[in-house]
DNA sequence: ACTCTTGCCTAACGAGTGTTAGGGAGGCAG
DNA sequence: CTGCCTCCCTAACACTCGTTAGGCAAGAGT
């Protein structure tokens, strides 16, 4: 029996260390690219051997997919509840696209690698990945035709605004980064006031409560 | 002198031949990835010797940067005027947006490519190409202000807007594909129509001229 | 004291990497 | 016919790649 057999069998008895390495093969994805990285260059930023990750890990390819994972299973798995979850419409949406974009910014590595590097996980791999995607899609789609059903939003087709929203609020794993000038959280808010304007649940003027301040602050 | 050396000084004396190269090389990079392509791949998708292709680019580098400037150089060469044309701000604004959109469907690969493979380039070359993605977001973010300032938009931070603008329009080149639901044409329109609202430039209800139409016709 | 497991090691495999040296066939200019 | 240029070729160099075989030391269970 092979250390890579062995390794697959036994399950998660040492969890931290896997994650370890994962959070280390993710930074370095992210920096170089999944074929940019070779696993000595993984495991020398481990301080270990190359052949010892066969002890963790089957292949380069089971470190990929446990970096995509954080993003494409873990974000579907905390996010969906808040679209069933309680509050009207327009709240729900919101705690979403902080929660979206908060996501991003609490674990960018991971973001990046998910954003670019599907292509190199195997097909079974890639469509299982590509499930959780699609839930998140249809389930927002879903919910803003309830949402304009209900008179909160004003989505001529629905479908193709969650594909907007989506694209706005992933937006930002292009981009951002600690430092600049907006904290994470302070994007977050913004961007879920753009997403409640983008599905047309504005009202038109100041909605229900506050008004519209600080006209082009900074340019 | 080398082959190399002799491609470098030669100037555009086949460009024709060169671009069909870089279309093919367009095409792996963005199936397979950039590293995750070799030499050898390239030439044998264009008929040809690894080697031979020495004879047309200095180097690898070469052809991915070929591949980019379609995007970042030509984009921006294109679209820039676009803003500093006639007509209302919605109307620029949504020349720009059907302009952008369009030209991701017209250069698939090329997008693909210079969206996730930046990082391969030298500091240089990265430095060139970020800098026409600067002048491009810069210029929206003054035209929003602009936009705001004479009464056509609301934003109340346009260069923030101008990211969110940017991240949404950007965002057909993660899933668009042809055959699809919708033809790029169409998604252009409602990509522009969706901008309008994301900057305020809705104007509450119905704008000057037309209304909403199709109430959720497809889910 | 015994074995078993865990976590790591060294050494090596075959294959593939970007790139270069050098040459040959065909066309065009003088 | 001669000489040059364009375009492509074969062969090779020096690495690097993911992965595997096999072993060794420390610790736990009995």
């Amino acid at each position: 029996m092979s250390q890579a057999q062995a390794t697959r069998l036994r399950g998660a008895r040492s969890a931290a260390r896997r994650a370890e390495l994962v959070a280390v093969a993710s930074r370095l994805f992210r920096e170089r690219g999944y074929h940019g990285v070779g696993m000595r260059a993984i495991a020398e930023a481990a301080d270990i051997q190359a052949a010892s990750l066969y002890h963790h890990f089957a292949s380069k390819e089971e470190l990929l997919l446990e970096s995509i994972y954080v993003v494409d299973r873990d974000l579907v798995v905390d996010q969906l509840p808040i679209l069933e979850g309680e509050g009207s419409y327009r709240e729900r949406l919101v705690r979403l696209v902080r929660g979206h974009v908060g996501h991003i910014g609490a674990n960018r590595d991971a973001w990046w690698v998910a954003g670019r590097e599907l292509r190199a996980l195997s097909p079974e791999k890639l469509d299982e990945v590509q499930v959780y995607r699609r839930r998140y899609q249809h389930a927002l789609g879903e919910f803003l035709a309830a949402g304009t059903e209900a008179g909160e939003f004003a989505c001529d087709d629905p479908r193709l605004s969650a594909l907007a929203v989506l694209d706005m609020i992933n937006g930002p794993n292009e981009w951002w980064e600690p430092g600049g000038r907006l904290a994470i959280d302070e994007l977050a808010a913004r961007y879920a006031a753009l997403a409640l304007r983008l599905v047309g649940g504005e009202a038109g003027d100041p909605p229900p409560g506050q008004a519209r301040k600080r006209r082009s602050s900074a340019r």
